[in-house]
RNA sequence: GCGGGCGUAGCUCAGUUGGUCAGAGCGCCAGGUUGUGGCCCUGGAGGUCGUGGGUUCGAGACCCAUCGCUCGCCCCA
């Protein structure tokens, strides 16, 4: 272990490599797949936008704004952020780009975020996220559209068990405020009785004490007044069309009342997926709709909703990394073999295979390497085999050899392993 | 920003109340086997015991500080 800071990655940093990069490729790739079979469209914004972009879409109170934010002044004089999170960066993008004038846009996105918060499981300062948002789409069904999009993708992830989808509604920007002012009447009679948070939290966002996890705070708010009783008709209409589009795809979804979500642009649909297999780092796939946000960064008034994942939080419930391609190994014996092979190697990888052939060393040293890197096969090429024109070929599993022409060596590879790029080999 | 736990080889860890305590397993390298991997045998490399200070005749062990990691709070994906 190096103490020297140039042998260390910054807190909360992490190296990708190896099986931990794979699960986080499957992750990404996945999510990629799947959305775009839902109609959501690939977009890769820039990871630093202007700092006022997030300082006006998140709330100029909000935790991430006010201290987690990497900032800094660039060579030109101008304040620029590293994207926290990516739904204020495809909606400036959504206006820079006029896209607005072809509504709905549905996006999908994949990238490194950056907060500047203490370390934990399944929390970095440079994490990875991917989501999706439906901007311009006022209707209910887009909601449900992107739920069930996130639940296919954590299904197909094989991590949809290990979840529970928490649903709730916060209503309209007027149902939305009037309830804010009740609440707020309410613990302001009782403050004294809050927690030191909360405390602060009455000032800076309410909402956020109806999910505290301070036992004093629960016994207030399990009195407070209901957002359900503050929402007006249109709100109410709204959510029950939510549930409904979900239950007809049978998405299973718990309610929870108090589920608020931190950001000050969420209207209507709130919604976590959640495990408990992560320690304190619940959420695995949240989001909610907020209309307005666009507006907000100096657009039109034109509404969205959409989620974003952990990538990392996601490869941890990962249930194994998927394996390694598994090469073919060529081991030529004697100086004029070692020339073929170099050749060899080159022709079996233009028809698709993955091809490992080490740079040096006797047949046994790259037996063991072959061996160490998975090696379906080994190709034998000696004097022998170059004179006669033929490979010997070496199962590594069963240690079954069979010797094969050149000439026929291609179509013999191709029946035994297939091929990881057929269009090559078709050419070929 | 606030609390708890932990820092001994690349990895996982032993190291008894301070007195051969600098070790094991795995991994790595070499050889046994210069045309054949896995198993086995032999040998080898690799550690300022996170760092700095203190207590002591003596510290990997005790004390203080510091850095790092980790878990939790806050917040969030």
């Amino acid at each position: 272990m190096s103490s020297a800071p140039t042998a260390r990655p910054v807190r909360g940093t992490h190296d990708l490599v190896g099986e931990e990069l794979r699960r986080h490729r499957a992750v990404a790739e996945t999510g990629r797949a799947i959305a775009l079979r839902w109609g959501y469209q690939e977009i890769a914004t820039p990871i630093f936008e202007h700092t006022e972009v997030f300082a006006r879409s998140l709330g100029d109170v909000s935790d991430i704004v006010t201290k987690e934010m990497y900032t800094f002044t660039d060579r030109g004089g101008e304040s620029i952020t590293l994207r926290p999170e990516n739904t204020a960066g495809v909606c400036r993008a959504v206006i820079s780009l006029g896209l607005h004038q072809q509504l709905p846009q549905k996006f999908f996105y994949y990238g490194p975020m950056f907060r500047y918060e203490r370390p934990q499981k399944g929390r970095l300062r440079q994490f990875h996220q991917i989501g999706i948002e439906c901007i311009g789409a006022p209707e209910p069904l887009a909601d449900a559209e992107a739920i069930a999009a996130g639940a296919h993708i954590l299904e197909e992830l094989g991590v949809l068990e290990a979840t529970t989808l928490e649903l709730n509604t916060l209503g309209d920007l007027d149902s939305r405020a009037r309830y804010r002012e009740a609440l707020v009447a309410y613990l302001r009679g009782r403050e004294a009785k809050l927690s030191a948070d909360s405390r602060l939290r009455l000032e800076r966002n309410p909402l956020r004490i109806l999910d505290s996890k301070d036992e004093g705070d629960r016994a207030i708010v399990a009195e407070a007044p209901l957002l359900l009783d503050f929402l007006n008709e249109t709100s109410r209409a709204f959510y029950a069309r939510v549930k409904e589009a979900l239950d007809r795809l049978a998405i299973a979804y718990v309610e929870n009342p108090r589920l608020v979500r931190g950001l000050d642009y969420y209207t209507h649909t709130a919604f976590e997926f959640t495990t408990t297999r992560l320690g304190a780092q619940g959420a695995v796939l949240a989001g909610g709709r907020y209309d307005g946000l666009v507006a907000t960064l100096g657009g039109p008034d034109v509404p969205g909703v959409g989620w974003a994942a952990g990538v990392e939080r996601l490869s941890l419930l990962l249930a194994e990394a998927p394996p390694p391609p598994r090469p073919l190994a060529i081991v030529p014996i004697g100086e004029a073999a070692e020339a073929e092979a170099w050749v060899l190697a080159r022709d079996l990888r233009r028809l698709g295979h993955a091809v490992e052939l080490a740079f040096e060393g006797r047949p046994g040293k790259r037996m063991k390497r072959a061996d160490r890197l998975g090696a379906r096969l080994a190709l034998f090429l000696g004097e022998d085999e170059l004179a006669r024109g033929v490979v010997k070929l070496r199962a590594l599993d069963s240690g079954r050899e069979e010797e094969v022409a050149r000439t026929a060596l291609a179509e013999r590879l191709a029946s035994l392993v297939g091929v990881e790029n057929p269009a090559a080999s078709a050419r070929a």
